[in-house]
DNA sequence: GATGAATGAGTCTTCATTCAT
DNA sequence: AATGAATGAAGACTCATTCAT
């Protein structure tokens, strides 16, 4: 009997937990971390500003912590995705096709992890976004893996896989931001990415490197 | 001589102006809009807080005027670029060196503009977000015009020049991201970018399309 | 017990309200509204800041509360004891009587509303001016009601009972803000006033009025 | 030659001088003394700010001379008015005459001049008031002389001549300030003031005074 | 755990005043 | 005397956080 009232006692509080974390998806996807106060939250939750702190250490805890779970939870999502493709292929297909999956289903996380992972300029202080970026970087080094090891097979173009994995991931925050903004002006789907990235876009030309002589100012490097 | 001492008091009125926009754009580009206090402007412009004031209507303009100013100027740039291209490959790569090199001269800038343009949520009040997504919304503009025009020319495959354009940006800006944060970490170049995103990556395999089933879920539009 | 849990705070509410408006009064009957800071207000009635915040909207809003729920309550006292008259001679002296009663008993309100009511130049902005003058209009009201009841009864001498009203007025003011300045240097009461007001001053003097030429530029009328 | 010049800078020194004395007193009429910035009285007067520095100490001064300047002028007029007349009756007359004389032709000020001596909370300085208030008080001691005079003559009734003063200048004021805010509403000109403060109000009754018991509840003084 | 009134440090912004030209 | 750019102190207001109930 204790135990049982301890236990609905946990589940009240993880619900409660639960039910914050939403309204402050909520209410940071409209206004941003710094357009929102906690007595928003709080009214959105239907709970006492105190009540927040009971659970969340402070505002940035909260959004941290918002970022954080949904992030894990969607890079295991993606990690299981992409281990269950029979190739290299297939697994980014279905990665595409996860990530579309989730965007969908969670337009306003995405809002919100999209504004705090791509810019560079600081929300949050400087612990906070580096142990964000630290997390995304393990999203990142799935997408290298597999890039790697479709280069091992020979299945991809001799290129850096690294920066394959850049451009890969770039396709996608630009569609992902792009249904953010203007929803579905422009449908596309998973495989038309994959078409776009892995066909050749130029039709009939031997290739396009050779024209480029080594200019080394084009060169992305610090000098 | 009344024409000249006119002209002096503007040359130092612009010059102070300038000095003001860059204080501010090495402050905004550490600190983020939030993260910066009108006194940490004025500390580094070497001014009083109440001159900035003399120059900007207030906090939010002067950081809308840093952007607009330089992104006009850019994109002007770009465009010019973009005309000069001898065909679509041309005044493509052409406009990747020119970004590339630009951000190679104004890493402070880009920092912002990133943070500024890619997030869905609002730093500023809507109206200046509005202006600020209009002017970008030109520079993808465009982009789309190089694209449509490949692909009636038969020069690019016969895929969405829209979304060719998104996929294109994406790339570029995932790059120009990750090269602020990692820096030189994997060098990269305007070559190197034609060739991921024009050449194929998929060697010897007929096409990726014909693979995928039209599943509807998988698609990205909404219900 | 609920009930009066909630009773208990709303009482404790309407409690610090009343002492953050007590010491407002004092503070800005002593240094007018420019002169006073929010802080001085919150120092004086030993809350924060940023309670009195909770309590009124701003700075304006707090003063404006102050000077039109003491009207209100005022004119209503008057209004009672001018109806409550036998005759309008009656109505007049329990009016000023009462007025005299409540300059003594609130001083410091006097104070503010004379400066606030008689100035025309603004302390306020336009629209809260205008308020304040809309709820001190409906006091004159009362009175142009009695003097035209008196002159309908041919009680009064046949002037227009608008002027009347202000000369009534003006001479009150008068008395009170000497009353303000001065304390008692020269004792004065009720009916003092009513015997200079309607009572004849000139002794022994047949008219005043014969004595006067029309000359027009002496009479009060923009051309 | 050396006296000629000098004497040509100093009637431009004086003619500036009034220039932006005449430029503030519409700005302050129009805003108050809070109301109003040094760079709005400049811009009226067509200098720079800092040259109203050259001629005044600071926004204060500025405020204080210009009301100290034009009260001195008015109260000199109505001295020399007053002493002009006949009898008493006469002075109070022409008095009354010539004030209604400047109030029209000098609205900008009467409107500032009323705000700030009706007013008992200050925009000024505790120093200045009390200059601005002996200056004023000069006035009241003129018709105080006056009604001591008639008293001691019998011309009027024996009642305390301050008092009488008191009531009669509070009689104007309440005319000027009801024109300065309602213009011509309800006209009226010298003779009717002389009438009702002069003149019996009530009709056919023998004396109001005996009404009144002696409640010293009702007198104006301090306990 | 839940509450929400109270706190007060922190910011933007204004504007009287100065001073080099 | 005239200028007006620069100054910086001062003040209204906000909001994350605390704590007594």
């Amino acid at each position: 009997m204790q135990n049982k009232k301890l236990s609905r006692k946990e589940r009240e509080f993880q619900g409660h937990r639960q039910e914050i974390l939403e309204a402050a998806l909520k209410i940071f996807s409209e206004g941003g971390f710094h357009g929102v106060t906690m007595q928003d939250i709080a009214n959105e939750a239907e709970f006492a500003v105190g009540t927040l702190y009971k659970f969340f250490k402070n505002k940035e805890d909260l959004y941290r912590v918002l970022l954080v779970e949904k992030i894990e939870s969607h890079i295991s999502i993606l990690a299981e995705t992409i281990e269950s493709g029979i190739d290299e292929m297939d697994s980014l297909r279905k990665y595409l096709e996860n990530i579309i999956r989730l965007v969908k289903k969670d337009i306003k996380f995405f809002r919100i992890f999209l504004s705090e992972i791509r810019g560079t300029t600081l929300n949050l202080p400087v612990e906070s976004e580096k142990e964000l970026r630290n997390i995304r970087e393990q999203g990142m080094t799935m997408l290298v893996s597999v890039f790697k090891e479709g280069s091992r097979k020979k299945i991809f173009k001799d290129l850096d896989p690294f920066l394959l994995a850049i451009a890969f991931d770039g396709i996608i925050s630009s569609f992902i931001l792009y249904y953010l903004v203007h929803g579905n002006r422009h449908p596309f789907n998973a495989d038309m990415i994959m078409e776009i990235f892995f066909g050749p876009i130029l039709l009939d030309q031997p290739d396009c490197r050779d024209k480029a002589p080594d200019n080394p100012n084009k060169s992305f490097s610090r000098e």
